[in-house]
DNA sequence: AGGGACCCGAGTTGCACAAA
DNA sequence: TTTGTGCAACTCGGGTCCCT
């Protein structure tokens, strides 16, 4: 546990919020996945052609997989989930037939997944090769909804996303990001979809008040859920949960420091609403742990 | 031809649930 | 507990139909 030691990586994403490079903010992004189903194997590649990080995108698992191919099989049938345990589900397959206006219904066939290897076994056998089929096609392809999903997480783990919208698909990137933008828009453009890119100049009032505001609205968001968790610890909760909760404070303190220049103002508001998260978290580890509160250590706030 | 109403599909998100 | 995925709901844009 030596952690705390070592340099963190938040530094480097957030700078130290004592200048800002040029006149640049940032940017204004949103982009737009291709329509066409994208296989696994070349979002990999579209990753490490454009250096980034390629564990956003495993594989399926065989349960899931499975669950997508129904979608496809469930025309004129209906498929039903029967048993399931540490190592095969079954599902029933029953076929749907609309009969002189009235819908009947005719046991096709029980089909069985290993949710391990993925294997599918039917008695029927026409079913079983239909099935198998259309699970190889779900366990390579990747949908729109996948990809922007793996974007995301990309900017969780390596960046910073702060919606300006309210139904999301447009965001602003503080100027330090730039490069990692850089390669996600490459990635983006490797794998057949677009990315857009609207550098925010410093000076003037909107541009200003609205990058404010998106950085305050999104930091303050992720304050909110830290108060939501830590007032959920119970007695059950975890000691390695209430250090990644103390972890997660500290680098939203880190974040307030960093973006401090686009926050003029409203930084002293997060500071203080991250010191009640903070105070929460202090109070919910004594009564946890039983001590007194000036003796449980947080290297916060 | 132009405009409005409606429908449909794609993209995105929040929530719930299962697996690790 | 965290992470990943599916589902449902929502928004938006494009297409179609109907009315003026």
């Amino acid at each position: 546990m030596n952690e705390s030691k070592k340099p963190s990586p938040i530094q480097s994403w957030v700078g130290d919020g004592s200048k800002l490079s040029g006149k640049i903010l940032g940017e204004i992004i949103t982009w737009k996945i291709p329509r066409v189903a994208i296989s696994h194997a070349d979002l990999i590649t579209g990753l490490m052609a454009s250096h980034l990080d390629c564990d956003v995108a495993r594989e399926l698992a065989p349960r899931n997989a499975f669950a997508r191919a129904c979608s496809k099989l469930d025309s004129e049938r209906i498929i039903r989930k029967i048993a399931e345990d540490n190592a095969n589900i079954s599902f029933q397959f029953t076929r749907e037939a609309n009969e002189g206006g009235k819908f009947h219904y005719y046991f096709e066939s029980l089909l069985f997944l290993d949710k391990h290897s993925g294997n599918i076994t039917s008695e029927n056998l026409e079913l079983e090769q239909l099935a198998k089929e259309e699970f190889g096609r779900c366990m390579e392809a990747r949908t729109a909804n996948d990809v922007t999903r793996l974007v995301q997480r990309l900017f969780e783990r390596h960046a910073d996303l702060f919606s300006i919208r309210d139904q999301g698909g447009v965001y602003f990137v503080p100027e330090v990001h730039q490069d990692f933008v850089a390669k996600v828009e490459s990635f983006v453009r490797n794998i057949g979809g677009s990315l857009q890119r609207f550098s925010i100049s410093a000076g003037s009032p909107q541009g200003d008040r609205a990058v404010q505001e998106a950085v305050a609205h999104g930091l303050q968001g992720i304050i909110d859920e830290h108060m939501e968790a830590v007032a959920k610890f119970g007695e059950d909760t975890r000691p390695d949960t209430l250090h990644r909760a103390e972890e997660k404070i500290r680098i939203t303190k880190l974040k307030i420091e960093g973006y401090g220049l686009y926050l003029d103002k409203k930084r002293s508001d997060l500071e203080a609403s991250l010191q009640q998260a903070s105070e929460l978290l202090r109070s919910r580890m004594s009564f946890l742990i039983g001590a007194p509160s000036e003796e449980v250590e947080l290297a916060l706030v």
